[in-house]
DNA sequence: TAGTGGTCTAGACCACTCA
DNA sequence: GAGTGGTCTAGACCACTAG
């Protein structure tokens, strides 16, 4: 007779569905719903952090809790060490190091990691391949000041991101997602013409504010992101 | 002295930013971490449950609590609709209707909606403006039968999308982002280059397995999603 | 089958914010 | 100032699963 938690959530997420609740109106509060469901308030509370954390609801102390007013599409990308994802999808892995130099880096590099002046830093390009096929070029900027012990990895065994990701946690991370025109370096490459639109997820990260690497993954034509949303 | 669950959660972080913690590491069990924390269980719990969702932590009954091994990036987007998206940047928005024919879908659509066999349904093609620019170029194809009174209404002044969104909530929604080559149509309508590369995020939905909608907006050059991970 | 996380309860106090 | 959601407690039982 009582329900669970997710029950509640259900049930209301089927009155938005058949309109019984419109955006903008406005639920009974979590006692009254608690007497509704025949529960605790706890367990109202437990289906209601969940409708709040999908967007489903606004709530706010003293306001109550609302549809939301504009529904938006809520989307969650992980995003997997290239290795892996090729693993995972029966493929064989393999990287090669093109290449490793210290330079300053261009305006949009400093800028992406909030730097006003532009820096030297570590620039290491490689290439990810599934099955001798190649898969994601990556353009990298590894701010050394921050990781020096960078200059002693031999990136040609190891790729710089399983790396970092092993001796060097991040504290903040930022994600774009992007097209851009190959280059005639990244068509040769990836095997794609020139001028082939190329999907890109960058990604900047730093360690209590400062830099340690920004990363363009490139992706080869016809390279999809997934999910599932709500 | 007793700690709440955001200070649990944090505490957490800081030992797998300082490598006290490291990848595939058990942690002490809830009741054990209750105790060394002085607070009960459920605030332990509540702060797991934080972990388990931004990926930091894996919790297996029996299994107990473990530092994700392979770490992943995971990033939460919303999209919003275009208009608000616009009109919070503060900028104007306009909208009109490029075209709109009843056709059978192409294989890439139906497949898309996971159909057999390809369907009619109605195509509408629209554009979105800021100040007056080009912003987005939205291609939707729309499945009449599981939404008839789509054929009355008149999207030369509202947009398919928020119409849907007032009238047909969806249960189902996948998304995908990927990147192309600007057409000669899409190049004209979006003011860039013809095979300059776009960037582009498709949405299909259903509710309760009927498809509604398949949309692929189409964005300007240089258009970027951002989002904060972790 | 035993250990662990997931959920529920009933009650309390707190923090925010709307009117 | 008062109403609402957010959190915490102490305890109980349940559900899953590793060994």
């Amino acid at each position: 007779m009582s329900s669970n938690w997710v029950d509640i959530r259900d049930e209301i997420r089927r009155r938005v569905l058949e309109r019984e609740l419109l955006p903008g109106a406005k639920l009974p509060n979590d006692q009254e719903l608690a007497e509704e469901f025949k529960c605790s308030r706890t367990t109202v509370q437990r289906a209601m952090l969940d409708l709040a954390q999908s967007g489903t609801v606004d709530r706010r102390r003293k306001g109550g809790t609302t549809i939301t007013l504009h529904p938006i599409t809520r989307t969650t990308f992980d995003i997997p060490i290239t290795r892996l994802e090729i693993e995972a999808a029966g493929n064989d892995y393999s990287y090669f190091l093109v290449s490793r130099e210290i330079l300053v880096s261009p305006p949009r590099v400093a800028s992406s990691f909030g730097l006003a002046e532009p820096t030297e830093m570590l620039r290491v390009t490689a290439l990810h391949m599934a099955n001798k096929q190649p898969y994601i070029f990556e353009d990298r900027w590894i701010a050394h000041e921050t990781t020096p012990e960078i200059l002693d990895v031999d990136l040609s065994r190891e790729s710089a991101n399983e790396w970092l990701i092993r001796n060097r946690p991040y504290s903040d991370c930022e994600v774009r997602f992007l097209a851009k025109r190959a280059t005639r370096q990244e068509a040769e490459l990836l095997a794609s013409d020139v001028d082939e639109a190329l999907f890109v997820m960058e990604r900047t990260t730093w360690i209590n504010g400062a830099p340690i690497t920004m990363v363009r993954a490139i992706a080869k034509p016809g390279y999809q992101l997934v999910a599932k949303a709500n």
